[in-house]
DNA sequence: GTCTATAAATGGATAGAC
DNA sequence: GTCTATCCATTTATAGAC
């Protein structure tokens, strides 16, 4: 029991160490949220959390390693969402698990357009997510290309495509009617475009020549 | 004839002027492909066009006001491209007038990403774009509109459609596979998706239900 | 772990001579 | 129109006391 003892405040003092980190994290969010990704500095984030800049450098090693810090949490936020998802999806109609991985990833994105710069977009000069951050993100393409293969989508060449679709509504959303939902409204009509093109239709079969059209053409 | 001897040097001064402003315009471009739109100070532009910061505000009154200069800049290549390209889909079938249309934006986001974050991505913290300049960008859009008009896509969801499609997979390309046609290479494949499905199909008209289906579930 | 102090560099912008 | 000199603010990051 003595080692239990011996362990135990180190362990304290770790928790403690990453629950500062999570609270750095977190402040960080809320002024990129509140002022663009670009818009805020070491000081600015120190302020905070009641802190001076230098004593952020106890957490993280320079702004880009709480640039990845975030890029980590904004795909385990993404990745939390997934999973319930595709238990949700499972069994459903085609059209259906579309809408549910569609509605998913364009919510998460239109809620936080400053998370969905960092993780999406390569607008930060000097930025390169580690490679433990960056393998959470192909974590979640997993996830998708998983849901596509059992709908019966198994081209990477559709994946992309839909990923391109869903990405593009989203881009021309934050762009061009940013906090509107001029783009966000044609998902349905996107999704119904994507699956009546990409997915054999069995109901609907009646083009003359060979299967139903796919990709590649 | 004293009058346009006394008019001769100040015009020749103000193409002077137009010109060098040209020049800077031309390096801030540089400089922005080389290391990203946000990479440059002013003094990298000045020392660019051989001159010393200071200089740069006979020209420019801010560095967000060459921003803007770029941003119509960019703009008057684009519809520079436009006309032709209109020219050239004029009376052709909805197909190949899509293909022309998609090919022209995606070639133009594509061959420079500096630029493209400029004038479709809200990314550049503190810039607006003035009105005159953003007049150019709608000149760009009503182009589009009105070959859209052309070939029976009415519906403005048709268009807004149509650009978050071709947004999205130069996004994708730029974001994930840059300098490569992972995303480019689908073109042909979302062009003809979105045609089959947004366009009322003569030859294979064969749902039993209604007019073909368009936008809006 | 947190602080003060400060390094070290950068960048936009202005004043005023020439 | 171009320059030098400089202001002024900002920011990342480090050194070292406590």
């Amino acid at each position: 029991m003595g080692v239990t003892e011996a362990k135990q405040r180190p362990d304290r003092r770790r928790a403690r160490h990453a629950a500062t980190k999570r609270e750095i994290v977190d402040a960080a969010w809320g002024l990129a949220r509140e002022r663009g990704l670009g818009g805020w500095s070491l000081r600015d984030v120190a302020e905070a959390v009641g802190m001076r800049a230098p004593s952020l450098y106890v957490y993280f090693a320079s702004k880009n390693a709480l640039f990845d810090a975030m890029f980590a949490d904004g795909y385990a936020d993404l990745l939390g969402r997934v999973d319930p998802a595709v238990a949700r999806a499972r069994g459903k109609p085609a059209e259906e698990a579309l809408r549910i991985a569609a509605d998913l990833f364009v919510d998460f994105c239109l809620e936080d357009p400053a998370r969905y710069q960092l993780l999406f977009l390569r607008t930060i000069p000097g930025f390169e997510p580690s490679e433990p951050a960056y393998a959470m993100a192909r974590q979640v393409l997993d996830a998708q290309v998983a849901v596509f293969a059992e709908i019966g989508m198994g081209a990477p060449e559709q994946v992309d495509l839909w990923t391109a679709l869903v990405v593009g509504l989203v881009s021309q959303q934050l762009s061009n009617d940013p906090g509107g939902d001029r783009w966000r409204r044609l998902v349905p009509a996107a999704v119904d475009m994507f699956r009546r093109t990409q997915l054999p239709d069995r109901a609907q079969r009646t083009s003359s020549r060979g299967p139903d059209p796919t990709i590649g053409e």
